[in-house]
DNA sequence: TAGTTTGTTTGAAAAATTTCAAATGTTGTG
DNA sequence: CACAACATTTGAAATTTTTCAAACAAACTA
């Protein structure tokens, strides 16, 4: 039965989020339009997930920011459509990716600021870890990149955002 | 000033465990300890960190755990002294990588599901989305693996487990 | 313009998470 | 064994997040 394997994949979706520290909101809605072939209303969701609109449409906006999923336009209708961004795994890895490489921002400014204080050498153990950090998500940002490129290639889409 | 560049850290840690998620306590917990030259016992951080000792310990546990942070055996002292993992963030990376590669099993598991029942073509597109799915996160593995290995060559800390 | 349909915002209720203080366990010491 | 020094567990309080229902806003229709 359709219905029963896509409300399966909702809840797995819903879990997969909630464990990622996401609202599992967001897992449902996404694995919503993912299972299905044509672009969905605010009100088919709120149907199919039995939730009234009001979260919906604050969660489809926040998708949509992501670049997750994006608005279908239906020639004769005048409700908004929704459907999942054609590489959405791949935008969900470049949100992430950006976000990680916050990270190396963390540690440059940290390092920044042992500097301008008169940095005895009370702190050269905090020093080498900040260094070590930087290195690790510097070199992550490069594999981050090929593993993009690579999928691309894969998928053959255009790589750029 | 030590106090004040560590308490810095300790709240950048706390945000951006909180963005990905996490209880902003871990990030705290895990920052105190990056920053600190010696290990510190669960009252030092409790001190540190103006907050009773329960939830200390219970986040202590967890990232124990997750192999982000371990115990340090220190002489002549009772209490229990911890460090921050040597690999702290590899092992960061690889509890996420970990995760990473339960999205794999979600579309291998929906994939079984839509084999088992009678499955008309009317379940197509929703085939075609979780072949798509496995091979992200198939292709995502490989990369996982390379990266770690190359910055283990890196750190030159052996790669395994 | 008035009326209808739809999306968004908002304040309150519900649910989940975090934190605390106290009780309970555990381990070592005299 | 009794006591001391810790760590852990637990139930309640505090905080934060999620959800809802209703108000509001915007866009279309007649």
């Amino acid at each position: 039965m359709k219905k029963q394997v896509t409300q399966e994949l909702v809840e797995m979706f819903a879990e997969a989020y909630h464990n990622l520290g996401y609202s599992s909101l967001m897992g449902k809605i996404v694995a919503l339009l993912i299972a299905s072939p044509e672009p969905l209303s605010l009100d088919d969701i709120s149907e199919e997930l039995q939730m009234s609109k009001g979260p919906i449409s604050q969660i489809c906006r926040k998708l949509k920011e992501h670049n997750l999923i994006e608005k279908a336009w239906i020639p004769g209708e005048r409700k908004d459509f929704y459907k999942a961004t054609d590489d959405i795994f791949g935008q969900a890895f470049r949100n992430y990716a950006r976000n990680m490489q916050k990270n190396k921002l963390i540690a440059q400014k940290t390092m920044q600021a042992l500097n301008q204080n008169g940095n005895g050498s009370t702190m050269e153990h905090l020093t080498n870890r900040m260094q070590e950090m930087e290195a690790f998500y510097e070199l992550m940002k490069t594999h981050h990149e090929n593993f993009l490129s690579e999928w691309h290639e894969v998928k053959s889409t255009p790589a750029d955002l």
